[in-house]
DNA sequence: TGTACATCAGTGAACGCGCGTTCACTGATGTAC
DNA sequence: TGTACATCAGTGAACGCGCGTTCACTGATGTAC
């Protein structure tokens, strides 16, 4: 009866701190934005003191380091989740691209949080090296696919490289008040993305 | 004798402070990055009190807001540029792009300003608006003189923007660590900046 | 040309603020016996 | 099962800092007469 109960977020022992800490600074950065992204906010937040995430991260950058992680997680689900529900090979690559610009619009500060993170690095997480299974090969294995020369590794990367910074410029620049009318025109938000990435062509080059 | 010359940048009135500032917050932004562009280091730099910057400017915001709009008079004089040295129509789009790119390579805490102050306004500046002669104007220009059809207004406008945001998502990528080896394999940067555009296929629709 | 005076454009000290981080501490937990 | 104790994960007060902004002020400038 005087115990208190496990599910007691308040209790001394968190339990799981570092997740609640991730959860918090992402809850803030949604509601007030990037810029009230501070340790000391982020704590406040989780209901801890402000010294509490130290046991859980060096400093400050460890903890956007971590923030910024989970976002690019997120944005990878997002990426296959939308591979696996285009209707065939040759909509995949657009289909992609609106996923991507969905994730960005949908969480927005968090996608700013990713880019500064990786920019202070000047480097792309490791998951976007190529390679691997990541975000960046699933980009390419779609344009392989749908009839790129898997050979012609240039090319390749060249045409992977151009759609992910095609679709990072339309992510960044979607919010604008600008294209409202153009939104409007196309029948949609998703419409306007989808548009916009026909006129990309970022198809393979057909040889 | 005892006078002091007009050209002493530390008596008593300044001159042109305003001018000064703008000047002063440049350097530190490129010298010490976006973070350390404070008010009071910009009064510093321009070697002048922390209150000073106030006879010139209502806040902090409108010394920012001063800062970006020159920064995008220099990109619109950039691309004004790019277009009168393009070799022929048909590679001036390219040319729009490449100069633009290189813009943002060399003042990329100025360039990072400009869209951080666009974004607080969840607008571009005005005259990137549809209409007068502006950087946006200009590309849909290049996009009709190269055989767009004028009078398929949503069609070409959608070819401009997605030409922008091509522009501006290679402007953001460019400085990753991860395209280090495909700059090496085009040859050179600008190589590079060219092979992406060109995979970006932004040419107006042919019909 | 000289003088009085309003206005302009600086100064420098001070304000309160929130920040990142450190510190000595303490309550809760888990393990050895 | 109970107890002693080490360790873990919190607290809360304090540190120094740089920030944006305000204020009463003063030196320089320009204009009217």
């Amino acid at each position: 009866m005087s115990d208190i109960p496990a599910t007691d977020a308040r209790r001394y022992h968190h339990g799981d701190l570092s997740r609640a800490l991730i959860d918090a600074a992402r809850r803030l950065l949604e509601a007030e934005g990037q810029s009230a992204l501070s340790l000391r906010a982020v704590a406040r937040e989780a209901g801890v003191s402000p010294a509490a995430p130290y046991h859980h991260f060096k400093d400050k950058g460890e903890l956007l380091d971590a923030v910024a992680q989970e976002g690019w997680t997120l944005l990878d689900a997002a990426l296959v989740k939308a591979k696996a529900e285009a209707p065939d090979i040759h909509q995949a690559l657009t289909e992609l691209g609106v996923a991507y610009v969905c994730f960005a619009r949908d969480n927005p500060a968090l996608y700013r949080v990713m880019y500064d993170t990786a920019r202070e690095k000047e480097a792309l997480p490791e998951r976007m090296q190529n390679g691997e299974d990541n975000s960046y090969s699933k980009v390419r294995d779609v344009l392989i696919e749908a009839g790129g020369d898997p050979n012609d590794s240039l090319d390749l990367e060249l045409a992977t490289s151009a759609a992910w910074c095609s679709a990072h410029g339309l992510a960044e620049m979607a919010g604008f008040k600008q294209f409202d009318h153009l939104k409007d025109a196309c029948g949609g938000e998703t419409a306007f993305f989808r548009a916009i990435f026909n006129h990309m062509g970022l198809a393979p080059r057909r040889r």
